[in-house]
DNA sequence: CAGGCGTGGTG
DNA sequence: TCACCAAGCCT
């Protein structure tokens, strides 16, 4: 927002444009290498600013980001970006909006209603939360979504990310947010390394807190651009360096774009887990509208103990309900 | 605290 | 093609 001008030149040392190609001798150029943190070669109102103006003039029109998004139109799109990219989460969140405007909206109808509009997004148990959030806020908050950190956090479904996000984007507060995209970013540009690790350390949290801008609405916009940078430039894979407004500075690219070491990350596997036949039992309820025989569900997966294991889970989490002996429903 | 929890797109 | 990845939360 507040128009603060980039510095043409950055104070970069010596940097001008290739990545400095490691030189065989290390040696010499003192470099105590692994002693110290490579930081940002960057003033922090000059990497404000550059992240700033890299923003305002790159940043997606997105629905939840329009001045006149209401809190709880934030709020949903943070449930349903938890694991779930942008585009998918676009036409779901307008139709979401246009059915429950507000949290009282929500949380008069079934959670099963919740969990059939969630559709495919995944993750279906956000969708309970939600809506048994939106039911928190209804009877415990005036309707209203709290404005205040721990007040969200002790929502559903609202861990540290989202109640950061949502205090911060919705109500323009100055907190760490800290997701995948700020934790990358920061790996690299900060700390030369092309990943993070895979819990976010007290480090981190650290170096997250110590580039916050002090001002509330700046540091508010700040999260969001640098979260921005990570979705749009600095990409888990093939991030586009050239195009980034940190180029020059960043640590990563100064150390040459080292690839990652470290333990393999643990892929997700999917085929033949509990989760897929979870997703097809559901999917199976979620297009039924009313009660479903077990004979439907039992049509889905030939291994009938891994699937009354699934069936398990799914009620145990509430999201399926039993009616009657062979008969089931999403929750009323 | 590591692992469970959906689904679809992509390099 | 097939891992890997996508604005995490909860136990």
């Amino acid at each position: 927002m507040a128009a603060n001008t980039v510095t043409p030149a950055l104070p970069v040392p010596a940097t001008p444009t290739a990545p400095p190609v490691p030189t065989a001798t290390s040696g010499a150029t003192s470099a105590a290498t692994s002693a110290a943190t490579p930081k940002l070669a960057l003033p922090l109102p000059v990497l404000h600013a550059t992240v700033l103006d890299w923003y305002e003039a790159n940043a997606r029109d997105l629905p939840w980001r329009t001045p006149d998004a209401s809190p709880w139109a934030v709020m949903v799109s943070e449930f349903m970006l938890q694991q779930t990219p942008v585009k998918r989460v676009l036409p779901a969140w307008q139709a979401w909006m246009e059915r429950w405007p507000t949290p009282a909206d929500l949380a008069a109808e079934a959670p099963g209603e919740a969990v059939r509009m969630w559709g495919r997004l995944g993750y279906p148990r956000r969708a309970l939360r939600l809506h048994g959030a939106a039911v928190a806020i209804t009877e415990q908050h005036g309707g209203e979504v709290p404005d205040d950190h721990a007040t969200l956090l002790s929502l559903p479904g609202i861990g540290e990310y989202t109640a950061a996000a949502v205090a911060s984007f919705a109500f323009r507060q100055r907190h760490v947010v800290l997701d995948t995209n700020v934790r990358r970013v920061f790996a690299r540009a900060v700390t030369g390394v092309e990943y993070p690790a895979q819990a976010t350390t007290a480090a981190e949290r650290r170096t997250a807190t110590a580039l916050l801008p002090e001002a509330d609405r700046t540091a508010a916009t700040w999260a969001v651009a640098v979260m921005e940078l990570g979705a749009l430039v600095c990409t888990a894979r093939g991030p586009e360096c050239g195009d980034c407004p940190l180029f020059t500075s960043c640590a990563w690219q100064r150390a040459g774009c080292p690839p990652y070491e470290g333990p393999a990350r643990r892929g997700q596997s999917y085929e033949g887990t509990d989760r897929q036949v979870r997703g097809k039992l559901l999917a199976v309820l979620r297009e039924a509208h009313g009660e479903v025989p077990q004979a439907r569900l039992d049509a889905v997966w030939p291994d009938a103990v891994q699937r009354a294991r699934a069936l398990d889970g799914l009620v145990s989490d509430g999201l399926v309900e039993p009616v009657e002996q062979g008969v089931y429903r999403l929750p009323q």
